[in-house]
RNA sequence: GGCGCGGUGGCAGAGUGGUUAUGCAGCGGACUGCAACUCCGUGUACGCCGGUUCGAUUCCGACCCGCGCCUCCA
């Protein structure tokens, strides 16, 4: 299996440390406000990778954490008038929804920042006491980015450069511009726990170094995240912990592709940001999911209603091959051409794209095979696509749940089964202009009907 | 300015030194009372210029264009 490593720049051949094991690590989110499509599609990117490695058989250690204290979180909830974990007690509870709507599986742990105080201010006191640290006049606490050789490996940035083009205006306080904090002092009336260096709380960057080096040790198999981590966040992290600890931090660096809107990257700054939420309103959870899968995670995608609406057709389309067959029991179906496929593109860096190819590839045989009237072959096709669709967390609804999901119509799944039954008496006596009034009004109401030999089925279109 | 990524058919999106991506949309046909679904068939492609090669969309170089990071951001 090969992954793309940021680090290197290069795919290479995936080896874990310890056998048959993977330890990974993804930056989760900063929980101040609603997730956005950007999370995800982090979310979903790094939900389909776990779920390929224990599919190819390795025991997955995910860990993804969450901040759960920093400035944009002290500000919003001040905004608001609410202690700051209010705050993020419902936005945790929101993500968790967001996520489940999502098909996105559990991690193995979820450390929150402010369980972690005594780790943090642990490695913070390590890396002062090999001077890779210095606690400033003002009672915060610096990473020195001079004491780090490697500084800059990850995101390929020379110190010099970083220096050069540091604005003006920074922190008196800092050695040199560069140096980020670790250990910020609390300002007046703020939450704040107490340190070594006075009253405060962590930086952001030392936080997932902390919380990784304690739930997977000093050296583990991936680190993941969104593209605008790789520099500061994750350049950082490198720094503090392979100081800390004297060993390599992270053997394989992924990133996910950004998220466009209209051209433009989607980000907070920018103000052009869609929440899951928000998205959700508008399309089937699954639609979303499948728009993300179906092109490559490290690839930069761009939203737009038409994108979601092809996404649409064509799941539904993957769902109409599925419809009114019992797939065979998995463990019936030995691996096949398309089982082998299928991994042969996702040991590819997780080529998901070439991987739905295969999914169609299946649906068309089970379309075939129904055709020709072979209804045990069918099955077992059936089976595989079920099988190979769960990999990537899709097709896993019942046919008719996800074409006849309410999507808050008019009309309620009786009221359109009483109007299908009057159209088939109208069909029978041979009135068609009647039977088609009725599909005319039900299609009004975006309900499609389909009719095969069997009878009437609809969705919702 | 520094660093990095990318330019594939109407659109989306994989991949490859010589041979089918795939999907959506379109067109023709089969099926259907008519449609929908499904099936069969079908067209349009690799930014530009050089180089390497028997042969390049695929490798190398220049150029043009787009994008990301360099600042809180997934």
């Amino acid at each position: 299996m090969r992954i793309y490593n940021t680090l290197t720049q290069q795919k290479e051949e995936f080896k874990p440390i310890e056998p048959g094991k993977v330890r990974m690590y993804v930056c989760g989110m900063t929980v101040y406000d609603y997730c956005h499509l950007g999370h995800g599609r982090v979310l979903v990117a790094f939900d389909v990778i776990s779920r390929y490695l224990r599919h190819r058989g390795y025991d997955v250690h995910y860990v993804r954490n969450i901040t759960d204290i920093d400035d944009k979180i002290l500000a919003r909830a001040d905004e608001n008038g609410e202690i700051y974990s209010d705050l993020t007690g419902r936005m945790i509870k929101a993500m968790h929804e967001d996520e489940a709507r999502l098909g996105v599986l559990s991690p193995s742990e979820e450390p929150r920042a402010t369980a972690f105080i005594d780790e943090i201010i642990a490695m913070i006191h390590k890396l002062i006491g090999s001077g890779h640290a210095y606690a400033a006049d003002n009672g915060d606490v610096y990473f020195s980015v001079d004491s780090f050789s490697d500084y800059g490996k990850l995101s390929k940035k020379k110190l010099e450069d970083l220096v050069a083009g540091a604005r003006v205006g920074v922190q008196e306080a800092k050695r040199s511009p560069a140096d980020f904090a670790l250990w910020k002092a609390a300002k007046p009336g703020e939450v704040s726990w107490d340190s070594p260096w006075g009253e405060g709380r962590p930086g952001w960057h030392i936080e997932c170094s902390a919380m990784s080096t304690k739930c997977l040790g000093d050296t583990f198999d991936i680190h993941g995240g969104g593209p605008d981590l790789l520099f500061p966040h994750h350049e950082n992290e490198i720094a503090q912990s392979e100081c800390a600890t004297g060993h390599k931090f992270v053997h394989t660096w992924m990133h996910a592709g950004a998220i466009r809107v209209n051209k433009e990257k989607m980000s907070k700054s920018l103000g052009n940001f869609f929440t899951i939420r928000e998205i959700l309103e508008k399309y089937p959870a699954e639609v979303v999911r499948y728009f993300l899968v179906s092109s490559h995670y490290r690839s930069q995608v761009d939203y737009s209603e038409d994108s979601l609406a092809e996404a649409g057709r064509t799941l539904t389309k993957l769902y109409h091959a599925l419809r009114g067959i019992t797939p065979a029991k998995d463990s019936d179906v030995p691996e096949g051409d398309h089982d082998r496929r299928f991994a042969e593109v996702m040991d590819d860096d997780f080529n998901t794209a070439g991987a739905i190819a295969v999914l169609h590839a299946v649906a068309n045989d089970i379309n075939h095979y129904r055709r020709e009237g072979n209804e045990d072959q069918a099955k077992r096709s059936a089976a595989v696509l079920v099988r190979l669709g769960g990999v990537l967390g899709l097709l896993q609804q019942d046919p008719e749940a996800f074409f006849q999901a309410d999507t808050g119509g008019e009309l309620s799944a009786a009221d359109i089964e009483a109007m299908i039954q009057a159209r088939a008496e109208a069909r029978k006596a041979k009135n068609f202009a009647e039977g088609d009034r009725i599909r005319d009004e039900l299609l009004e109401q975006g309900i499609v009907l389909d009719d095969s030999r069997e009878g009437t089925t609809w969705r919702r279109g």
